[in-house]
DNA sequence: TGCATAAAATGAATCGTTTCAATCATGCGG
DNA sequence: CCGCATGATTGAAACGATTCATTTTATGCA
């Protein structure tokens, strides 16, 4: 059924090699072979075997992608980035999500090697990287995406979490609030743990400020929406005035609940601040303010660090990209020009 | 640098037929021995080279799936279904997005030809399915998703679009709603053709009511905006008072751009109903009216067909899943309670 | 203990492509 | 017309897991 070299070469009256010449250094064989080597692949409708040329090869054009929410826009525009990279560079990118569970996170990785990847990006669920040590080890460049690797034992490309939980804190003191939520978790999520540590460090240089930590399971728009019930069931004098969710989905969450109970409003009793500015989150009830991450760019940038690490072998220098987050003001903080 | 059956074999002082037996078939294979291999195996830190496996077996144990837009979360959710269902199975899903661009639909199914994909899943682009069936003449069988095979050669699993066009736009007429205005495209898409007719059907059975068509590029949020531009410049004796816009994201982009003109409510001046039912649409300033498909559903649905088809060979019977649309009514339609 | 039979283990052949040392053809200067 | 350099082509080996016909070992029974 399959249709082999070997048959093209049968049909073009020249050896296997020259077939294989032909499909990848054509430079080296006479145009007129070229031709007929051509035309039999267009007769034949041949099709190269990629698992024969990847066993050949001992690895694939593959890079294997881990992102921890395949549902968040956020992180399909990083897969989006990596994969326009990519493939212009001839590989393509087997994304898969977490999705919150270890398990699943060993699952991919374990995919990934038997499928000899060329190189793993990924967003590790929490600090214990000895398995992509091992990875490494067995000669598979790794990139961290969207997380710094601590002690600059990997390459990682990442936004600095720490000053983006301090601009979006900031922003919300500078606007005169002063008791603010912090809405996030599971802390085991490192971006989350930074984010966090932002938001304190502005408290503490705060009089009077106050920052109170409402832990969720995951950053989803259900648990955002479980969060705004609580505040909502919050006693009005402990109630905050200001709420920094960890990411978009769950604000979009919290907007959610707070919009439909129709007590409070956003931002006059309270503002609300996400992170990520997925698309989404300006054509919300109220435009969410956010803490925008250029997730195309960490995408491609990713890609460009393995491609290096991929060329240079074991012997590489490391790289750390770290981008800086940057502020996007809406109406969740600073209200409409009409609505006072 | 690779460690190979053969060496595990060497270590544990077996052949290297034992060890595959005990990777595949462990029931035929002492106990003891079992352990011996196992304990070679982790010792030697072995990981089963995919390609070679699969070079032998003469397809991978990969389905590839081709959808329309991968930032749609709609496509996502579709995604998340047949990834779940797939893993289920031990296999595993090639995402790709054609982003409305023929050449990027063809490269990924040659990507996946040269992969010797298991199956294909895919939302063609348009009916010219000439590229599918040299495909499945090959042997590989092909799933039509989101989409139905006009003549039932090819098995599908898809919406009824014609109906969710009808109950969109029977809804907006039931409100008194005489002046409708369909936005969607590309037409070659055939979901926004069918979303089209229904919507005639219902227009045409009316006294006096009228459609607009009004073409878009794309399915997305910046087309949708754009579109809400041109309403907003338009004639108030000729603008329309019921949109049925042909995805979310067309639906929230027209939003937008309604809510921040300020000159036109919603749903009051204008009502707006979308499709595919998002979960950002019931987050949206106004949560979104919608055409509920049931995304994940199709996903599993369509990989549970292509399983099917992977088992029976040449000799399958071609299926057709045809879901049926449900109206989601929110205030983008009937207002809040307490307004108007 | 011997023998028939079942269970377990073996290893060579196979999948399709790429690589590379070896062979063959071509053209050119002397 | 020969020798040689250059270019073109060849074909066998290799990649690593699986399969299956064959051989070896174990088991049960008389």
């Amino acid at each position: 059924m399959a249709v082999s070299v070997k048959e093209v070469a049968a049909e073009a009256g020249v050896s296997v090699g020259t077939v294989s010449n032909v499909l990848n250094r054509p430079e080296v064989v006479s145009e007129r072979t070229v031709n007929k080597v051509s035309a039999a692949i267009e007769k034949l409708g041949f099709v190269r075997n990629d698992a024969a040329r990847q066993l050949r090869a001992g690895h694939s054009r593959n890079f294997g992608l881990v992102v921890l929410d395949g549902r968040n826009p956020f992180f399909m525009d990083v897969t989006q980035g990596a994969q326009h990279r990519a493939l212009e560079n001839g590989y393509t990118v087997l994304m898969g999500s977490s999705d919150n569970s270890l398990t699943t996170e060993q699952q991919l990785l374990d995919l990934f090697e038997e499928q000899r990847v060329a190189g793993v990006l990924i967003s590790p669920m929490h600090s214990d990287l000895s398995r992509l040590w091992k990875i490494r080890e067995a000669g598979t460049p790794v990139v961290l995406v969207d997380r710094g690797s601590g002690d600059r034992s990997f390459s990682s490309v990442s936004v600095n979490d720490v000053e983006g939980g301090r601009i979006a804190v900031q922003h919300l003191v500078d606007l005169g609030r002063k008791k603010i939520a912090f809405v996030g978790g599971p802390q085991s999520i490192e971006q989350v743990q930074h984010r966090l540590e932002g938001a304190q460090s502005v408290i503490a240089g705060t009089a009077d400020a106050v920052l109170q930590v409402m832990p969720t399971k995951q950053l989803t728009v259900l648990e955002g929406r479980a969060a705004g019930e609580r505040i909502l069931a919050m006693n009005p004098d402990e109630r905050p005035d200001g709420i920094f969710a960890a990411n978009d989905l769950l604000a979009l969450g919290i907007l959610q609940a707070l919009v439909m109970s129709g007590s409070l409003r956003v931002p006059e009793d309270i503002a609300l601040v996400g992170y990520d500015n997925i698309d989404f989150a300006q054509s919300a009830v109220v435009p969410i303010t956010t803490v925008r991450q250029p997730a195309e760019e960490i995408g491609r940038t990713a890609v460009d660090v393995l491609l290096r690490e991929a060329e240079a072998g074991a012997d590489t220098v490391r790289e750390q990209f770290v981008f800086t987050p940057k502020l996007v003001v809406r109406e969740s903080t600073v209200g409409t020009g009409n609505a006072s």
